[in-house]
DNA sequence: AGCACTTCGCTAACATGTTAGCCATATAGC
DNA sequence: GCTATATGGCTAACATGTTAGCGAAGTGCT
């Protein structure tokens, strides 16, 4: 590799970052069978005792085609239950079992622990700083952000030049 | 929704975060019909001429299962060119179309200037310390971090109780 | 040469991401 | 009441993420 990328690509930074958080964690999740996004909800639920799924999508970043796959691959394991709310026949509840509770229970402290072992190899100064910086990223009141006006549509992929 | 998540979970910031930003830049990409992912490729070819698929992966945080199906569906659509290397069959060099140059030559200026809108909008304080911040989490030498123990697996899927 | 070992890209199987759009249910306005 | 509109979860179609493992091609060692 003999140069380094003189655009340096703010969202691919991100990924990278995460990765590198992530894969210390990964192997935890997967060790009880569940994958990221499934130990995501769980934890979502069991902060709120029970979420309608559009709340899931917010909370844990899944779209909601992504989720309804999810929740009833989630509901096949016996891992949550999804009733219909009678006020409104639209919403849903989703709620953790007994089985989830005590998966949760399990592996709750595991990722604590190893989250405390990563907030010293990187450093608590460091991982504060990402607290406050993604924060400022995130919960930021910014006005609209203009969108620069796009060109014609040109069918590139058609064109065989 | 009564109350925050008493936990925060750092990878799921990073997510957040990174969709706060490409979200300004994913209508530029699909305007032009391409995908996230192959907007990457195309970015990272242009910086250094030609690649070999794992260097793809590394520069583009892709792995080399998904990376295939992409540049297959590149070559598909006249983006890119695979060829082997005659030093080393296993190996393989990927590089642009003239279409997909000038594709790239289109639609990189608009990104750059998606870009400056956003640091505006941001601040470009913010997005410096993005850049440090980001970069001690990534290129920081640490020593191996180590990774907890896990107790004996469970089948918890399976157990109906 | 022959052998164990590694590397590289790949396939397969499954889960999720992404976009578009559907259908039933609620809600607002008339 | 009745229509227009909005909302919530869903399906469908396709692209990508994730893990395991395969087969051919290179390497090092004897």
């Amino acid at each position: 590799m003999s140069r380094k990328l003189a655009y340096r690509n703010l969202p691919q930074l991100f990924l990278r970052a995460r990765e590198e958080l992530l894969c210390h964690f990964r192997p935890i999740i997967t060790h009880f069978g569940l994958t990221e996004q499934q130990w995501r909800i769980l934890r979502a639920i069991g902060e709120f005792e029970q979420l309608e799924p559009r709340e899931i999508c917010e909370i844990c970043q899944i779209l909601s085609p992504s989720l309804t796959g999810v929740l009833s691959r989630m509901e096949d394991m016996g891992l949550v239950t999804r009733t219909r709310m009678e006020e409104d026949q639209r919403r849903v509840l989703v709620r953790m079992t007994p089985k989830a509770e005590k998966l949760v229970a399990e592996l709750g402290p595991l990722i604590v622990e190893q989250y405390k072992v990563i907030e010293q190899a990187f450093g608590p100064e460091l991982i504060q700083e990402l607290y406050v910086v993604l924060d400022k990223v995130i919960a930021a009141e910014r006005g609209p952000i203009p969108q620069i006006k796009l060109p014609p549509r040109k069918n590139w992929i058609a064109d065989e030049s």
